[in-house]
Formats: structure tokens, sequence, C-alpha cells
DNA sequence: ATTTATATCTTTTTT
DNA sequence: AGATATAAAT
């Protein structure tokens, strides 16, 4: 039976939807279509009369895999409920959770993410005796996770000489070591970090042919979107399912390959034709998403990239709109002037929800915040520091985590003193020798306390054994996650040590331990989820994607967020800001791995995400690290093609309480002197009409800052970047003193003095 | 053993 | 500016 969804599509896609037999490769244009075929691609397998239980579809988010089995569903029916659909981690972390047992690991492993991996770590290079400057946590976890991503275990890489010779030219030698410890002491705790989860995946497939045998045999269509983004490590996963059946599709354009870093690999592309020599090849090249002259821009941006993969991206949709270039004198006046212009979009009938602000890094969200909140327009950030980040949060699941899993290291670290029980350092130590001496776990100490201490400590060891204990009875009496985790909130005492503490921070706080019990509440209550027990919901939470959270249900906002995270998503007027060298192209990325090209990938992503508008910004001066630093527009803004561009006519918005502000204190004369010279601008980019330079505080030309060691209340002060104003208080905390300022046209701040530029006046 | 004060570092993107 | 690690004080 063809449906006639099939009526709505266009060649090429009608190509990509029914060609289900036999590799297929699907280049799949930005704006042209990907989840529409995606969607009916697996409905028409169904319609052919192929199982939902059979088809295994590995999408990028989990968000991604919801709303595409939603739109299945809403085609098909109930059956969609029985397709395989997620991140490459979450299935393979469920079919881990399955025949993991063949590894040695039991079904209720602990995902470890970043921040266990390299607490791990740093506790590792610790007990080695290593200097941790040297050994930075971060490197390390880098290097590891590389490894790994490319199928090298501890082994491998200790019997490599190369490894050693590179890990010796870069100083740190003992990396091998470090690697096969960390391996061990994962494995000892039961626990998988991210890059585990695909790499055990592969040695189960590798070693336990039945495994491989049967999945095989239950997944006889493999599809992968954002193909592009895969490493070797997950390819070779899909590559193995599919030995069979020879049923794959991937889906994917080289030109939004952004995830490099994380040790995604184009090269799978060029590999994947070498492997499937009959291999079908469907391009979709029409953009339906933007205007031509987005398109157009696009395209003259991304060309500049070399070795792209042969396609013509073009739009029949209207001419739309120039891309707008504005320029800001400073961080916080783009956010003045981007809020300004949605402002003035939503008096030509836009919504909220039309706009988004992209940017490179989460830090550029606050001056946007702070602008959107003073005009009252709501607004939603994507990612930053999600929620399940967030101390109180992940105290509680760390309990659920031990409860599930005691051998969890990282979890018991971090509960064990947690609320305050009198165990310290020292204790925790004596536990952990003692483990090690009598050859047993941290457990077995912990829990027949009495066979090795006494006195104070061990009493309170005993209390804390005993609470767990209930715990893991609970779990072993069948209860549900939600069940745990409310007695666990309420007998650890978490929740009251939050209820107790009522300042902002501590009711917010509270607050946010009761909106877990309520996520945890609705897992349990979502029939799709049937395995309602704790270990299930940990794996879960802590594969989640920042784009994954649940928003309270108004919709209509401006949305925030990286440009990583806007892949696959589009909106009616798009702005990109913080369009500076060194800050996009990310200064990192070409100092680390000099890479010029993923970067211009990001912002070809970015442009692609705008439906009708787009506005690109860029600030001349931004505050870093407390300081203020001049910055120099992007290459990127060269980089496109100047007939697509519409520079700046828009500099500084009229109104709001930018009107009226003035460099020079009402109460303080002028200060008289040369113009600031500000660094002219390499680039030959000029804004027709430069922006009035009035709005910010040009500093004075003799501006030195004071020595502040002397300043006290009362004491008038100019700032470069906030203007004139007066001490307030000096708060003395030992070495570190706080002054809290009243500037005229910035309001009140509270300045470290460490950091301050101050002047007194 | 725990709390508080001081010193040091960070610098990107995310499963 | 923030977090996190170390040192000193309670």
């Amino acid at each position: 039976m063809v449906r006639d969804y099939l009526s709505q599509l266009n060649e090429p896609q009608r190509e990509a939807v029914t060609h289900t037999q036999g590799p297929l490769m699907i280049i799949a244009g930005a704006g042209s279509g990907k989840t529409r075929v995606l969607t009916y691609r697996i409905a028409y397998l169904i319609d052919q009369g192929v199982d939902p239980f059979n088809i295994l579809a590995l999408t990028f988010t989990n968000k991604a895999a919801e709303e595409m089995r939603h739109r299945i569903e809403r085609i098909i029916g109930p059956e969609a409920r029985n397709l395989w659909m997620g991140t490459f981690h979450s299935v393979f972390a469920k079919i881990l959770r399955i025949d993991g047992f063949k590894l040695g690991y039991t079904s209720n492993f602990t995902i470890y993410d970043t921040d266990d991996s390299k607490s791990l770590l740093r506790s590792i290079i610790k007990e080695m005796q290593l200097d941790d400057k040297t050994y930075k946590a971060n490197y390390v976890l880098n290097r590891i996770s590389g490894a790994k991503n490319n199928l090298i275990s501890w082994q491998m890489y200790n019997d490599n000489p190369i490894f050693q010779a590179e890990d010796t030219a870069a100083q740190m030698p003992e990396l091998g070591r470090i690697y096969r410890t960390y391996a061990m002491r994962c494995f000892s705790a039961n626990a998988m970090d991210f890059d585990d989860l695909l790499f055990n995946t592969n040695v189960l497939f590798r070693d336990h042919l039945d495994v491989l045998n049967k999945y095989q045999h239950k997944f006889r269509h493999v599809m992968v979107d954002e193909f592009q983004d895969t490493n070797i490590s997950q390819y070779l996963i899909t590559r193995k399912l599919a030995a069979v059946t020879q049923n794959i599709c991937v889906v994917g354009d080289d030109a939004q390959s952004i995830y490099a870093f994380r040790g995604a690999n184009i090269q799978n592309i060029l590999n994947f034709r070498k492997d499937y020599p009959d291999l079908r090849v469907v391009k979709l090249e029409q953009n339906y998403r933007s205007t031509k002259n987005i398109v157009n821009a696009a395209n003259s941006l991304i060309s500049r990239n070399k070795g792209q993969l042969e396609k013509n991206i073009f739009s029949d949709n209207e001419e739309g709109a120039k891309i707008e270039v504005i320029r800001a004198m400073s961080d916080n006046e783009e956010g003045r002037i981007i809020s300004h212009e949605i402002f003035e979009g939503k008096l030509t009938g836009l919504k909220n929800s039309d706009f988004a602000i992209l940017y490179r890094t989460n830090a550029q969200s606050r001056a946007f915040e702070e602008a959107l909140r003073k005009i009252n327009i709501p607004y939603r950030i994507i990612g930053g520091l999600s929620f399940y980040q967030r101390k109180e949060i992940k105290d509680i699941l760390a309990y659920l985590r031990y409860t599930a899993n005691q051998k969890d290291e990282e979890a018991f670290k971090r509960i064990i003193n947690q609320p305050k029980r009198g165990i310290g350092d020292t204790t925790v130590a004596k536990i952990v020798v003692t483990a090690s001496d009598q050859g047993v776990s941290v457990w077995d100490v912990v829990s027949r306390i009495r066979n090795f201490f006494e006195g104070r400590a061990a009493n309170a060891i005993e209390g804390f054994a005993d609470l767990i204990r209930s715990y893991i009875l609970m779990l072993e009496e069948g209860k549900d996650a939600h069940a745990i985790a409310m007695h666990v909130a309420k007998t650890s005492g978490l929740l009251h040590e939050l209820y107790m503490d009522k300042t902002v921070e501590g009711v917010a706080r509270h607050e946010n331990v009761q909106e877990l019990l309520n996520s945890i509440r609705s897992f349990v209550d979502n029939d799709e989820n049937e395995d309602k027990s704790l270990g299930a919901f940990l794996q879960t939470v802590s594969l989640l994607t920042t784009a994954d959270e649940e928003d309270d249900g108004d919709n209509d906002k401006v949305t925030m967020m990286t440009i990583h995270g806007a892949k696959g998503l589009e909106f009616r007027h798009v702005f990109v800001v913080g369009l500076e060298e060194n800050l996009f192209p990310s200064q990192m990325m070409l100092k680390s791995r000099d890479d010029l090209e993923e970067e211009r990938r990001l912002f070809y992503v970015a442009i692609t995400r705008a439906e009708k508008q787009l506005t690109l910004s860029y600030a001349q001066q931004r505050y870093t690290w407390g300081k203020m630093t001049f910055c120099e527009p992007s290459r990127f803004l060269e980089e496109i093609d100047s007939k697509y561009l519409r520079l700046g006519d828009k500099g500084i918005p009229q109104g709001f309480e930018t009107a009226g502000r003035n460099p020079v204190s009402p109460q303080r004369p002028a200060i008289v002197g040369e113009p600031v010279k500000r660094p002219s601008p390499a680039s030959n980019l000029k804004p027709v009409q430069a922006a009035k330079p009035v709005e910010t505080h040009v500093p004075s030309p003799d501006f030195v800052p004071s020595d502040t060691k002397d300043l006290k209340a009362g004491d008038q002060v100019e700032h470069p970047k906030f203007g004139f104003g007066e001490v307030k208080k000096i708060e003395k905390m030992g070495a570190t003193a706080k002054a809290v300022i009243f500037f005229h046209n910035e309001g009140e701040k509270t300045l470290l003095l460490s950091f301050a530029k101050l002047r007194i006046l």
C-alpha cells in the first residue's frame, strides 16, 4: 500500500523513502526536509510489513527521537511504540543493561558523567603521586576518550610505542598507566563512562557472537541520523549490526559536522562508500527552510572549506531580506540592541518563539538575559548548567546511585558526609585503606564497620550504613523509583537541610529537589516506560541531553542556546551573536586543533537555522574573566559574500533605558582629554554608519586604576566599563575585599577589589 | 573533624 | 567572576 504521504515528496526524497533494501546514504543539505524523509521512511517500512520491533533508528538527541516517534505514531498508530529509537548512548546502554553481564557488569551499572570521570582521574593522579599541574584531569580525560573512541583499549595503548612516544613528548609519560588504572577503577566500580557505553558495546559484539547474532536478527533495518557526527566506535557498531541484512541507511551532511572535537569523523562518510560497494546515494539539495538570500549566503561561506562533498543547495523560496550586520560597542549593548530588535519584530506580529539567539559559548547568554528581562520578553535557555548538574540534584542522585550500586565509588565519596555527619577525609581514607588491605569492597567495610573500627566515627558510619541498607531493602522489595527517591529525600536529611536554609538560594534548591521528585514521578507514571525501577531511571537521567529538559508548558519564549544545541532546529528570525575573532572562531579550537573549517561549519549551521531573517552581531569590547578586552570582528563576517549583507544602519536602539545616558557623571565635571583611540579593527568591514559612542562609558584617557586598598565608603570612583559611581560600603573578608558601589548609569554593583579597575577621583 | 579563609586556576562545544 | 583546592582556625 502506498500512502498519500509519498505524493508530498520531491523526487530524491521519495527515492530516499522507498529505497528500503540494501545500503543507502542520504546526503541531506540544511533544511532539505531530512526529518520528514526519515519519518516517512520508517512509516513506509512499516506499511511494507516490517515489524516496528525490527527497526533501529539512532538519532542525535533523545528529544529528536521522541519527536520522530510521535510523528510516526500519527501516521501509523500506536505500533510506533515498539520502534527502537534513541541516541547511540541510550540505545546501547539499554543493550548493555541486558547483556553487559557477559562482560562482567551487572544490569544496574552506573554511568559516570564527565564530572565523575574527572574526579576519579584527579584522585588517581593524586594517588600515583603525579603532578596535577602537568597531568590535568581535563586533558587526560580527552586523551583517554580519544583512545576509546578509536577502540584502543588500555592494553593496546600501553603496548603501542607510538603512544608512549607521543606522551613522553608531551611531558606526560605516565598517561598509559593512568588509562589503565582508570579503566580498572571504573570496572571495579561497576561503572561506565560515556565512551565505555560505545566501547563496551563493540567488545560485546566482538567477543560474544551469540549476542551480536541476536541483535543482527532483531534489527533488520538500521538507520543513523546525523551520520557526519558519529565516531569510529559508533560506526563499527552499526556496521556490525547491519552486516547480515545490509539494510543500513545513514543520513548526514558533511557541511554540518561539528563534533570532531569529541571524536566524530567525517571519514565515516567516505569509508561508508568503500564498505558498501553497491551503496545507493541520494542527495537532497533543495532547501525548503530559508530564503534564497540566506541559502546563497550560507553557500558562499561554506564554499571556502576544502574537500566538500559535491552538492548544490538551492532554494525556490522568496528572495528574502538581506542579512543584517550589527556592531555594538559592548557585550551589554549587543544585548540591548538585540532585545530591542526582538521587541520591534513582535510589533510586526511575530511571536517570541519565532526568535532564537545563538552564541558560541554558554557564558555569552548573560548579557541577553539581562536585556530581555529588562523589557519583559520571556526567554528560555537551553544548555548551560543543566538541571541535573546542580549540586543538590547530584547529591540526591548520588544517594540513588549508591543504593542501586554500592560499588559506585564516586557516589560514595559524594554522600558519605553529605549532609554533614562527622565523617571526614581521614575517616574515609582509613576505610578505603582497610578495604584494600582486607581485599574487600568499601561497602563491605562500611556495612560491617564494627568488625573493623570503633569509636565516634564508627557510630556515624553505622548510621550511614543503616540508612543505605534501608534504601537497598526498598529496592529489593521492588519499590519503584519514585517511592525510593521520596524516601531517600526525606530520610537522608538532604531535604531537611535545604528546608532549613531560608536564603534565596536555599529555597531555590529546595524547590529544585521537589522538581526532581516530580520528574521521577512522571517517569514512573509514564506508560511508555515499561521499566520503572530505580536503575532504569538513573540510566535515563544520566544520558539526558541538554536539549531534553522539559519546559514549563509556556512555549512562547525566545530561545537562547549555543550553536551546537541548535542543530536540527529552525526559527523564523535568528540572531548569531558574538562574532568576534577568538570567540567565534574560538581561540581554543584554533590553538588546540587548528581547525578553522569546523568553526566555519559551525557558523554555517548557525546561519542555516534561519527561515526568513538573519542578524549577525559583534561587540567592540567585552568583559571576559573580569577584564575588559577589545575585540576584532570575526573573519567569518568577511567570508560571506557582501552582496547578501546589509551593514548596520541600526547602531543603537532608541528609547528604553538608554535614553539620556551619558559618560559624564552629573555630579562631576567632564574629564577633558583626547578622545579615546580604539584599536581600529583589522577587518575592512565597516558599518555604513558608525554607531554613536555616547551609549557606553568612555574611560578617561589617563585612566590609571588606583590602588584600591585604601578605598572607603563615600569615595567617588571611575570604572572603565560602568562609569562613575560612589562607594556605598566595603566588605572585608581577610585578604579579599568587596566594594558595593552605586554607579550612576548601571546601578549597584559589587566588585571584587582584586579585580576591579577603579580610579579614585 | 569541620568550618572558614586564602590561594589558584579557568579559560569551548556535549553524549 | 566563578569554582575548586589548599591552609589555617575553630
